[in-house]
RNA sequence: GCCGGUGUAGCUCAAUGGUAGAGCAGCUGAUUUGUAAUCAGCAGGUUGGGGGUUCAAGUCCCUUCGCCGGCUCCA
């Protein structure tokens, strides 16, 4: 028979062959690096047989679906060493994730991270047995016999859908409930490194019991895992948290656990930052406001965040009345819009605040800057009519990507939330709003991901994630229509035929939160920040005490066109000062000494770089002014 | 919130239940330095807080707070 190949070309295989013979028909090479086959663009194991007329490509360990079975099958040998270690472990899921692989057990005993070396030691001993994988295919009863003892598996084969497939995969001595599909033995595997011990509930449900899952991973080669670890290693030197601390920008403290303090060099980053948000803004045609941070209760009660909101919020009470502090800025941002009637001429109106909210996060998620309970929203609420929606929907991605672009972030992806089970407004209404976000986001060529359900109760959005340094994602810009605060707030204008009508609000973000860029952008650049947001963009080094006056007139022509420049008049090496200021990330350091006085010069030495050239005051200032200009922005919509 | 881990000087880390230490940073002095750490000295602590066991607790137990990892990836 023949099978056809992913080049085009056809293979001519005996009857009854499997991806493996397909895989050593082809060559022996290939055969030794393949962990599995795919059928008509299924995945499935090496011993599948194939049958005439199938697309056929074998999968070796270096692609990303060849990773994923062999992660998958490590996650299997770390489930029978955990069993083989503690009898009695109860087993649940193990599926291959991202990087790596994970297993969720129970324990008969308390089992952390000290225990780790111990099962992977048990797990390399289980890999060079060369121990096949076997497949089976069983019915419910025999499975559920086969899983007896097995409550979590026992469950997940109850809920399988009535008629299903059900596999086991074999092992040495362990046997799972899985559906594959599984490197040939267990010697493909290459190498597996176990990272780190977590509590996880059972099916993600707080409800259910926390069981203990185990965090791996696994690669081809040893060589290839070793990179990996090393590139961890050089992830976690990124962490903002260890950066904001030794660039001395931020600070947590037990007093306020969540409510992060800015330092002196922290708000001339954030301050450059809202410098150039503020100029994106007035030429996207938005108008700043600042609305209170306590508000009454019975306005939380009228907007309906009482009723959605309140086990996130902090509350008060002054002169017998209750206030509430504001997790959001949009009830206050409608008062403001109610201080006026309002015609469909003033439409879009677009009313942005960069909104201090607070928010009572549970104490577990808290996370350096990335998960705070006080943050700064760069907020906007845009009004307008039904017809202007898209524009206005479009002109928010342009500025949007505007100002990633600026930073030059890549990893950004797209999702539109579609209406939840739960939520407001008619069938038609919501029909209009997504197909308005759906068509901005064609209009901006731009490709998502559809969310089904997942949008507020009030509408539908569009959200942005960036991508941290350890590959976790966080929201960022977001944009909301809501039909429901107009609604609840009795918002109103006058329209063309002389009659009241609801205004349609636009909720929209860009960086989200602004302690949260900040952080993003500190990974994102390693601490490194491009000149214009640095906080320090240049320290002039003199060479000798004698040079420090010099040094001085230096700083302040420099100061003047304002620069971020400081003096290190510290009794050091210029090595030491070059050094620290190296360490500290500072874009420019200028070393004067008696050939720049006699001269009227500075060396100027860049950041990374160990060149150095010579400029007089005039040029240097125009020099460094001109490479520490913060961006041009966008023209608006 | 839940599970596990962790908490020693500003930072990074030592200290078989038996006198709390080092490096960096800080301060003082010497050195006057030419592109990633000059040398010496000094100072720095209720070992997160509270309680307990013990002749004796940084170390063991309880409790509380903070921090770290995870609880999203579903056989």
């Amino acid at each position: 028979m023949k099978v056809l190949l992913p080049d085009g070309s056809d293979l001519i295989v005996p009857d009854g062959a499997t991806g493996t013979d397909v895989a050593q028909t082809i060559g022996q090479r290939l055969a030794k690096a393949a962990v599995a086959v795919k059928i008509n663009g299924e995945v499935v194991d090496m011993a599948t047989a194939v049958h005439d007329g199938d697309s056929v490509a074998v999968i070796t360990d270096s692609s990303p679906e060849g990773l994923e079975v062999i992660r998958h099958s490590a996650a299997h040998v770390l489930a029978e060493a955990a069993v083989k270690l503690y009898p009695g472990t109860k087993v649940a899921i193990g599926p291959a994730i991202r990087d790596g692989f994970y297993y969720d057990f129970e324990f008969p005993q308390q089992v952390g991270e000290d225990d780790l070396h111990k099962i992977t030691d048990q797990m390399t001993r289980l890999l060079t047995e060369h121990r096949a994988f076997n497949r089976r295919q069983v019915s419910r009863e025999e499975a559920l016999k086969l899983f007896a003892d097995e409550p979590y598996k026992s469950e997940l084969i109850r809920d399988l859908p009535e008629g299903s497939a059900i596999s086991i995969y074999t092992q040495g001595e362990f046997t799972d409930l899985c559906r594959g599909p599984h490197v040939p033995d267990t010697a493909r595997i290459g190498a597996v490194a176990l990272l780190s011990v977590a509590g996880a509930y059972w099916r993600g449900d707080s409800k259910k019991p926390m069981l203990t899952r185990i965090y791996g991973t696994a690669f081809p080669t040893k060589k290839e895992l070793d990179e990996y670890l090393t590139r961890l290693e050089m992830a976690r030197q990124r962490d903002h948290r260890r950066l904001g601390r030794e660039l001395g920008l931020f600070s947590f403290h037990d007093e306020g656990p969540g409510f992060p303090f800015f330092h002196p060099k922290g708000m001339r980053v954030i301050n450059a930052l809202l410098d150039y948000w503020r100029r994106e803004h007035v030429a996207a045609g938005y108008d700043e406001t600042k609305t209170p941070i306590m508000l009454e209760r019975t306005l939380w009660e009228h907007s309906g965040h009482w009723d959605n909101y309140k086990d996130n919020m902090y509350f008060t009470v002054i002169d017998e009345v209750d206030f509430a502090v504001k997790p959001m800025n949009c009830p206050g941002g409608t008062l403001i819009y109610k201080t006026d009637q309002h015609s469909y001429r003033d439409f879009p109106m677009r009313m942005a605040e960069l909104g201090l909210v607070h928010r009572h996060e549970l104490s577990g998620v808290l996370h350096g800057l990335f998960r705070v309970r006080m943050f700064t929203q760069d907020d906007a609420h845009i009004f307008c009519l039904p017809t202007q929606v898209e524009d206005e929907i479009v002109g928010v991605i342009d500025l949007v990507q505007r100002m990633y672009r600026t930073f030059g972030f890549e990893r950004v992806h797209i999702e539109l939330s579609t209406r939840p089970a739960k939520s407001i407004g008619t069938e038609e209404m919501w029909h209009t709003a997504e197909s308005a976000l759906a068509a901005a986001l064609e209009r901006a060529g731009l490709e998502y991901v559809l969310n089904p359900g997942d949008g507020a109760f009030y509408g539908p959005k569009i959200d942005f994630h960036i991508e941290d340094v350890m590959g976790r994602t966080w929201q960022c810009a977001t944009c909301q229509l809501d039909f429901a605060m107009p609604e609840k707030l009795d918002l109103d204008y006058v329209g063309e035929d002389n009659q009241k009508h609801r205004p349609v609000m636009i909720h929209r973000t860009v960086l989200g939160s602004v302690e949260r860029f900040l952080a993003i952008l500190i990974e994102h650049y390693g601490g490194a920040l491009p000149a214009w947001l640095a906080p320090v963009q240049a320290v002039v080094v003199p060479v000798a005490d004698r040079h420090v006056e010099y040094a001085e007139t230096v700083s302040r022509r420099l100061a003047g066109t304002g620069l971020r420049v400081e003096v290190d008049g510290r009794t050091e090496s210029v090595s030491k000062k070059i050094r620290d200021g190296e360490v500290l990330k500072v874009p420019f350091l200028l070393v004067v000494g008696d050939r720049e006085v006699e001269s009227q010069t500075v060396t100027i030495r860049t950041r990374g770089s160990k060149e150095t050239a010579s400029y007089s005051l005039e040029k240097a200032s125009a020099e460094l002014d001109a490479k520490a200009a913060p961006p041009a922005v966008g023209s608006g919509a």
